[in-house]
DNA sequence: CGCCTACTTGCTTGTTGACAACAAGTATTT
DNA sequence: AAATACTTGTTGTCAACAAGCAAGTAGGCG
């Protein structure tokens, strides 16, 4: 059900997508998407719940025990992987999550959260470092967890929006390279 | 009309927003939004257009004639202007914006186009930088321009997310500093 | 110049079809 | 028998469209 949701959101756009329609592609009657999920909102926070822990697979296995540069350069590297991985997961994951950023938007507090954690997470890599002398110690690291984290968005919404306009791998190991020179001591 | 449909997608999101709603808040009828702009995209895409005409405006005042990393800085300076001073502006036109990810939305295109120009214009600063020396010329113009405007783009996101989680005029001091950091020859 | 008629513009009201949401079912399993 | 999994029936909301109306505006003619 939720991969019929998340083709359909592909083909579609979210607007587009019907409840019932959902319903079918799964091979079920047009009701049971509601029944199932309660509203079309319900739903798509599956969805979202869903991929996400994918996402957070793929970010353990790879960031793992490291800190400092090393977590950040592992995770900006697992987020590379997934990206071209699953591509349907993180178009949908994007639309829905960009789609939160209205007011009042169902799925706002779960974008909301998930960016908090990535900023957290990103935070405590580098206050890590600056302690164990892989990160230089005249950086914030609050500012600089959310420009990195806002630059890997910012990428991935034009790569999403126009994947021709750009090569993301040549984009990935340019920041790759500027992070670590960045961050370096 | 659009100054009501500006602030009830504020109030409610663009799904429930109703054209209805915009014409009579706009102090007409419940038909006239829909015979004016088509549409609810069609309304959207004029909103958008509104929006786009207004920051070209605040940025081409800035810019004027500069060129190189001159031009990057007036219109990071230019874009924290405009935020600041039309929050209501950029939170609505980023809400239309990334409703446009979804495949087949209406505004994909116009979205599109807009960072397409956007990074055009910094690739064309940065090149010019280089050619009279005020940008170090062993950098892609290409890839620091898409940089460019990804790191404005995701940060004005998570800003818009969560305004509180994220020192605005900081993180584009901070911007500002490592930007013309990473240009200077 | 005054007046009548055709046409346009700006807006409103009526209607239809699609769809989310809910309620009330029916199998099927345990 | 009671819970589980699913389907079908129904309602209210809304986008989209169509048809209308009122207030101009232009053109033609005495």
């Amino acid at each position: 059900m939720i991969a019929a949701a998340i083709d359909l959101i592909l083909e579609r756009g979210t607007n587009h997508t019907t409840l019932s329609a959902i319903g079918e592609r799964a091979g079920y009657s047009r009701g049971l998407a509601t029944y199932r999920f309660g509203s079309k909102a319900g739903l798509f926070e599956e969805v979202v719940n869903t991929i996400q822990r994918r996402w957070v697979g793929y970010l353990n296995t790879a960031v793992g025990e490291q800190t400092g540069a090393a977590a950040l350069s592992a995770a900006a590297d697992a987020y590379y992987r997934f990206v071209t991985d699953a591509p349907k997961d993180i178009r949908v994951l994007h639309i829905l999550y960009y789609g939160g950023a209205s007011p009042n938007g169902e799925l706002r507090g779960i974008s909301k959260q998930a960016f908090a954690r990535q900023i957290a997470d990103a935070e405590r890599w580098i206050t890590d470092g600056i302690a164990d002398g892989s990160v230089r110690d005249d950086i914030s690291p609050r500012t600089a967890a959310t420009q990195y984290v806002a630059h890997i968005a910012g990428i991935t919404y034009i790569w999403l929006l126009n994947p021709s306009q750009l090569d993301f791998a040549d984009i990935h190991r340019e920041f790759i390279r500027t992070l670590s020179e960045q961050l370096a001591p």
